[in-house]
DNA sequence: CAAGGTTACGTGGAGCGTAAGGATC
DNA sequence: GATCCTTACGCTCCACGTAACCTTG
């Protein structure tokens, strides 16, 4: 057993069984691959994949506790080139983040534009899901960060550390009944109204059904989807109240769009950096939590992973506070 | 980096940074190990090992985490192979247990016999300890499964499986002033009297010291082991009344012991055997808890150990109704 | 000089790629 | 015949052991 037989396997396994393709992937020749993996079957005295003919057909039971067990020796193999990397000041890298997209659209573009600035070498890609799907994403490993917001408690597996605060506006276009109103909002004022929010609201746990439900009622959404721009053209287009992060308002949305003076009518909502326990952070990754958040020293961030827990993290500032980003543009108010 | 280098590289940390010694123990040549190191160290483009002349003298910060890593690697390359030799049915390879003084003294001699008559190959070794440090050990990975009893939850990491339940008994000397009690012992008999029973029942939150507690009382300890043997050797020694596991209590104790009928004086224990999550269980230590426990399924342990909790584990017979092992000798009691 | 580590050298084996040889659809 | 896997062959490189050398108590 050798670590490149691993690495053939694994291969194997993720090209779907198609030992050809997989050569490709890992730049290596189809018969290097078939004999690496004859030779880790002989050794291990069973079958990873059973055949069909000549072709593989599928992973036998055994073979796919191996191919876990391979993932995890590879993963740590990678950690230690990791290790190695950021102590020999080596800033180049790939960096894969699963976030929603109104961070990918509203929070990111500045910080990951300043990151490159400072890392120019390493590669970033996004990945953009619902709400739902981001933390599976995390979990399956498909990322080394999250960057993910909660009403509440952070979320689940990993290292959660909080980076801002932030609060949902109300949205309507300059005309609408709402546009006029000369008082605070109440929950009141949006009951029966068409609302344009984000998909996630749509579940029965999420904070904003919640807010209506403590008032006694159900919100009414006349049309979601997790894309916050697509959430103002549709309030545009006069389909109903949009309801939607801060940051998803610019400057320009003045024009023609008016945000409520909506106080605490929904509650606070925080925005997680989720890091991987079992997985080396890369500096330029711990930048970038400094990028987004300047209260966060990177280094706590490693510390944090290494398991010494600092006892609390310091209490995140609003978005409109932070220096680099967040504005709740004046004009939108007036 | 090869999986042959990591292996070398913790052998090199276990020998106590020794390239010599560690050579011998992965069985190569220390020019080998000392060429493989280098290789490694300039892979990675950082000393492992910080040098003091020609000698290493200390392992560096990063190369500590290096190391740990390497570890995760090699178990899971261990677990490979395990699966492996599963899958054979090639029923050879080592079984180390953490346990108590009590349970390797006088449970699991009978199963382990048992299992070396079904699995001649394998090499058993008994780790006994204090109950403080058996979780320790256990935790810190020097052993394949743990065996220790509670009075109530499960121990802490690990998947823990129930074996039985088994109760204290009080035992006297025959001819010691307790042993003509006609009636079943109260807790008030005990008070005052030299007590001779296990160390861990020093430590504040032991159950018998409980107990006591709950009476309103202090136990006195005269003596305290973590060996029943020793225990029985005070008791009758006249240094006390002696508290401690029925599985001590053998048939020629009656000779010139006398367990009292003490009822649910004090609280049920339960053994567990208690399995890492991290580490593929070879078939014959699956084997071992069937034949302490027939009331368990090993293919149930495996299950669990795949993370498919049962929901339940049977609720564990007590040690006195097991088949093979359990009584708590007539003669004693009359 | 004893203990421990490094450097030098020759050998055997293993991994790789190229090329040819089956299966299966 | 197109796709995909296996087998065969030759080259290259690398891991290993032996032996000689160096360093430090």
């Amino acid at each position: 057993m050798t670590l490149t037989q691993l690495r053939y396997l694994v291969a194997i396994s993720d090209a779907g069984l198609n030992i050809t393709q997989a050569a490709e992937h890992v730049h290596a020749t189809q018969p290097g691959l078939s004999k690496q993996l004859k030779q880790l079957e002989d050794e291990l005295g069973f079958q990873l994949f059973a055949r069909k003919g000549k072709s593989l057909a599928n992973v036998t039971p055994a073979g796919q506790q191996v191919i876990d067990r391979a993932r995890i020796i590879l993963a740590e193999a990678r950690n230690i080139r990791a290790i190695a990397a950021n102590l020999r000041g080596d800033h180049q890298g790939e960096l894969a983040i699963t976030t929603t997209h109104t961070q990918a659209r509203f929070v990111l573009p500045a910080a990951i534009a300043e990151l490159k600035r400072l890392y120019p070498a390493i590669g970033v890609h996004l990945k953009p899901h619902g709400d739902a799907q981001v933390m599976g994403l995390f979990e399956r490993g498909e990322a080394d960060l999250a960057i993910i917001s909660t009403t509440g408690a952070a979320p689940g597996d990993g290292v959660a550390v909080p980076l801002f605060r932030w609060r949902r506006v109300v949205v309507v276009p300059r005309g609408h009944a709402l546009a006029g109103l000369q008082r605070p909002l109440r929950i009141e004022d949006l009951v029966g109204q068409p609302l344009v929010s984000y998909e996630s609201s749509l579940r029965p746990e999420s904070s904003l059904r919640r807010t209506f439900e403590e008032a006694g009622a159900v919100p009414n959404f006349a049309c979601t989807s997790r894309d916050a721009d697509l959430i103002k053209t549709y309030v545009r287009a006069g389909l109903g109240v949009g309801i939607f992060a801060e940051m998803a308002l610019a400057e320009e949305d003045a024009r023609d769009l008016k945000a409520l003076e909506a106080g605490s009518l929904f509650p606070e909502c925080t925005t997680w950096l989720v890091l991987r326990r079992d997985r080396v952070l890369r500096a330029y990754a711990a930048a970038l939590a400094g990028l987004i958040a300047p209260q966060l020293d990177p280094r706590d961030l490693q510390r944090a992973l290494n398991g010494e827990e600092p006892a609390a993290w310091p209490q995140p500032p609003y978005w409109r506070e932070l220096p680099n980003a967040g504005f709740l543009p004046a004009a939108l108010v007036a």
